[in-house]
DNA sequence: GGTCGCTCCGTTTTT
DNA sequence: CGGAGCGACC
């Protein structure tokens, strides 16, 4: 469309050079180092910029971007650059634009999937796809695969459709397909055998919804510029300069994708293009030669291994590549030196790579903070004082991060901050798009767009009750099949079956909206009338169905939170078309997939943000912590039985390091609940990796488990001396006693486990009651305060009433004096000048805290 | 056909 | 401890 209008209308052929040799210094290149500086201006057919971590690689990405089309050596239309998210690729775009002004119009800059989705949109009816397909997430793909599992009856086989799954999307990423699985594999294994009628149903049944999982966005486009070599030259021709950010986590097919659009067009199909090529496009064989391209990456970064990324495309590029220059940013603008050290010393511990060595000019800075809690809780408890403590020395919320290993880690950290009235937000985890009332009204637009769609058809039947059943839904479907309708058709039609009355005229009436929204989505071109906005496609869904007034009614306080998000997710639909204005639902609903859990950073948000260490890829923060430092979580217990897995685990620890700009806060927790019980944990090996003078414990490993047991020797920390045993037993008395007292609120996931069976058991159950009463109470009331409330450990003071001057004792600060209350509703805040620790702010209506007489 | 409640399952990281 | 899935009841 619009986009190949941009192409060079005054025919300057690729490589020209017309403004190099202005005199005067470049202010592109100005202020840059000198590997920066090359970076930015070398020109050949492929360049690899090796940046370690915060050497000003996006500096030098956007610049050597804006350095091309300044030269006039490329049009903005000319240019790709693939980022890792989408979030990433605004910043990307919005640099540019402010480097030259509205230059990135026309430039495509997007990650891998969101290209590969614009070109399968427009080509799609080449291979028998039509524009409206539907992208499958890794939920709707399971669901396919459940069934299909089902059909074939390979779950006796031991078949999941988690396990098939992962399966197919390894097999994909490596570009392999049902055909040339079946060819490698062992023929006499049934298991075997059937994995590949799975497979091969899956595949059909894909094309039959006239949908794509994840994976396929990247092999179909491969596949359609292998298979179709006149749609690859449109591409091949258009885009000159080819970049690609993190290269270090590009599995086969992507890397497949980049080779396959930095091929020359050969003559025969330069002879087809259109608009036909000019001279100055052609080499002297009549062939446009290929792209240039420009990767950029960390081989110490590679973190995505366990979803195909191939380290060795970036450790191979300049065999891969001939030709190809290669340009070393080692000189870090981020991090202290202190941090640096401490960096490196871990990655230094993986032997199988190119040596390099991050340093900075600024100075050594703070030295690294050390914590080791008694419980999990005990490590949040740090987390929350330590950020307040950074925030009242004048740190915003927004420049401090807390990373985890993985997602369940959350929950402890969640419930101290919202304790302590610190402000949040969670990135990841469960996805807003994941929960099932929003995936219920997405299948609404998902079937309006695609009403060959079985998935989300099938969802919205269901959504809300409307008396069709699993019976009904099979008949439609069969007859949806045998006639080769759309489901809206065979619901139109469902007269013709032998349905009774009530079934009949819920599927009568809810065909006839879909119908009737499908019709305002498309518009009608003739009476003038343009595709209607996706907030009033969502609007009139919500109302016809009456979903929310629905979940209003329930009694489940967490129905509440149900129809909020619904709500919300009206506001974001409407977001939506306020900012591209006739975009459409199509594009809407390709947005809606592609989102990652990077993207929803806001950094004006003013909220610490949570997050894996895997989403902090590409961030940066000036305080970070980094939690949960302990064998078996990081390096994960999973990833110790991998081969090469610890090399993986300890990359992941270099990123979560290198994120840290002036402090950093490394904490462990010496027991951790597992499923229900506690278990020991071990400090991390990854701790002793890094010299001792770097970190300040403030208290170590050897302090807390005590004893002169094995963990402490292993450590370089300070051998634990008195201090630390007489607030070891009173912590432990603290954590017998919330334990006993179901009431008291606080920690009663605690250790139920030793004391004596028969009134364990009773003592456990009534706690659990409690817990789940006093849960669903404070949900009620604790509506609108914050965007993450934590189901099931949160207390409620009711309407404690608190003023400047009252005493109140607290579970673990002890007593105090309140010296002010800000904030009005659920959100009062309390501040409270402690006898012990000082002062905190702390949250009414939540904190563990009663009013002294 | 819907709803409730029980049991059993399971936890790495994600576009 | 939480969610999903299934079976038994209404």
């Amino acid at each position: 469309m619009s986009d190949f209008e941009l192409l060079d209308p005054s025919g300057i052929p690729y490589g020209s050079d017309p403004s190099t040799s202005e005199g005067g210094p470049d202010p592109l290149l100005d202020g840059l180092n000198p590997s920066q500086s090359r970076a930015v201006s070398a020109r050949g057919p492929a360049l690899l910029i090796v940046a370690g971590a915060g050497s000003g690689k996006t500096r030098v990405l956007t610049h050597r971007i804006a350095h091309l089309i300044r030269n006039r050596e490329a049009w903005p239309s000319q240019i790709l650059a693939i980022t890792f998210t989408n979030k990433a690729a605004a910043e990307m775009r919005e640099r540019i634009d402010g480097l030259l002004g509205a230059a990135s119009e026309g430039m495509w800059v997007s990650t891998f999937h969101s290209a590969c989705v614009r070109i399968l949109r427009r080509e799609a009816e080449r291979f028998g796809y039509v524009a409206g397909f539907t992208i499958y997430d890794s939920a709707d793909s399971r669901a396919l695969l459940k069934r299909i599992i089902k059909e074939l009856d390979a779950d006796t086989y031991g078949f999941t459709p988690a396990n098939a799954g992962s399966k197919i999307s390894r097999l994909k990423n490596e570009l392999t397909d049902a055909d040339g699985y079946a060819a490698t594999m062992n023929a006499s294994d049934p298991r075997d055998r059937l994995f590949v009628e799975i497979f091969k149903t899956y595949e059909q049944e894909l094309r039959r919804a006239n949908a794509f999982d994840f994976d396929d966005l990247i092999g179909q486009t491969v596949q359609l510029f292998r298979s179709h070599p006149d749609v690859a030259a449109v591409y091949q021709r258009r885009f000159r300069h080819i970049l690609v950010d993190e290269y270090q986590d590009t599995n086969h097919a992507q890397y497949s994708l980049i080779r396959e659009l930095t091929r020359p067009v050969q003559a025969e199909q330069v002879e087809r293009l259109v608009p036909p090529a000019r001279a100055g496009e052609l080499d002297a064989a009549g062939r446009i030669p290929a792209a240039s391209l420009t990767v950029v990456g960390d081989s110490d970064q590679s973190i995505y291994a366990f979803r195909g990324a191939d380290i060795r495309n970036i450790v191979e590029f300049e065999r891969d590549f001939s030709g190809a220059e290669v340009v070393k940013l080692e000189q870090n603008y981020r991090s202290t030196q202190n941090i640096l050290s401490a960096a490196n010393a871990v990655i230094g511990n993986n032997f199988d790579r190119q040596e390099k060595n991050l340093w900075t000019a600024e100075g050594d800075g703070e030295r690294i903070v050390g914590f080791t809690g008694y419980s999990q809780h005990d490590e949040a408890r740090f987390v929350a004082e330590e950020v307040e403590d950074l925030h009242r020395a004048g740190l915003a919320y927004s420049d401090v991060a807390v990373f985890y290993r993985t997602n369940s880690q959350t929950r402890a950290l969640e419930e101290l901050l919202i304790r302590s009235a610190i402000p949040y937000r969670v990135l990841g985890g469960t996805k807003f798009y994941e929960r099932a009332e929003i995936k219920d009204a997405m299948a609404y637009l998902t079937s309006i767009a695609n009403p060959y769609d079985p998935i989300a058809w099938s969802r919205l039947l269901g959504a809300p009750k409307r008396g069709i059943g699993p019976m009904a839904e099979a008949h439609l479907a069969n007859f949806q099949e045998e006639h080769g309708l759309s489901f809206h058709e065979a619901m139109l039609r469902s007269g013709e079956l032998a349905f009774g009355p009530k079934v009949l005229g819920s599927i009568q009436s809810l065909a006839e909206l879909l119908t009737r929204a499908a019709k305002m989505a498309a518009g009608d071109p003739e009476h003038d009338q343009a595709p209607a906005p996706v907030g009033d496609l969502l609007k009139l869904i919500l109302d016809e169905t009456e979903m929310v007034e629905k979940l209003r009614a329930k009694r489940d306080p967490q129905d509440d939170a149900r129809a909020e998000n619904l709500e919300e997710l009206v506001a974001v639909a409407r977001e939506f078309d306020v900012k591209q204005p006739g975009a459409g639902l199509l594009a809407f609903l390709t947005e809606v997939s592609l989102v990652a859990a990077a993207d929803d950073l806001d950094d004006s948000s003013g909220t610490v943000s949570l997050m894996t260490m895997h989403t902090a890829k590409g961030l940066e923060f000036k305080a970070v912590f980094i939690t949960g430092v302990e064998e078996g979580l990081l390096p994960h217990q999973m990833s110790v039985d991998e081969v090469g897995g610890v090399n993986e685990e300890r990359r992941l620890m270099y990123v979560g390091i290198t994120r840290a700009r002036e402090r950093l806060y490394l904490t462990l927790a010496s027991t951790r609940a597992v499923f229900g019980d506690v278990s020991v944990a071990m400090p991390s090996r990854f701790l002793q990796e890094i010299p001792e003078g770097l970190i300040d414990w403030r208290q170590s490993p050897g302090e807390v488990t005590g004893r002169g047991g094995t963990e402490s020797r292993a450590l370089n920390a300070p051998r634990g001396g008195g201090s630390g045993s007489a607030g070891r037993s009173r912590r432990a008395v603290d954590s017998n006693v919330s334990f006993g007292s179901g009431g008291s609120g606080g920690f009663s996931s605690g250790s139920a486990a030793v004391s004596e069976p028969a009134s364990g058991n009773m003592q456990s159950a009534l706690d659990k009651w409690r817990e789940r009463k006093r849960a669903a109470k404070a949900t009620q009331a604790a509506g609108g305060g914050f965007p993450n409330t934590i189901m099931g450990s949160v207390r409620d003071n009711g309407d404690l009433e608190l003023a400047p001057g009252d005493r109140i004792r607290h579970d673990e600060y002890g007593e105090g004096r309140v010296s002010a209350v800000t904030g009005v509703g659920t959100k009062r805040i309390a501040h409270v000048v402690f006898d012990s620790v000082g002062e905190r702010k702390l949250l009414v209506k939540l904190a563990p805290i009663e009013k002294l007489a």
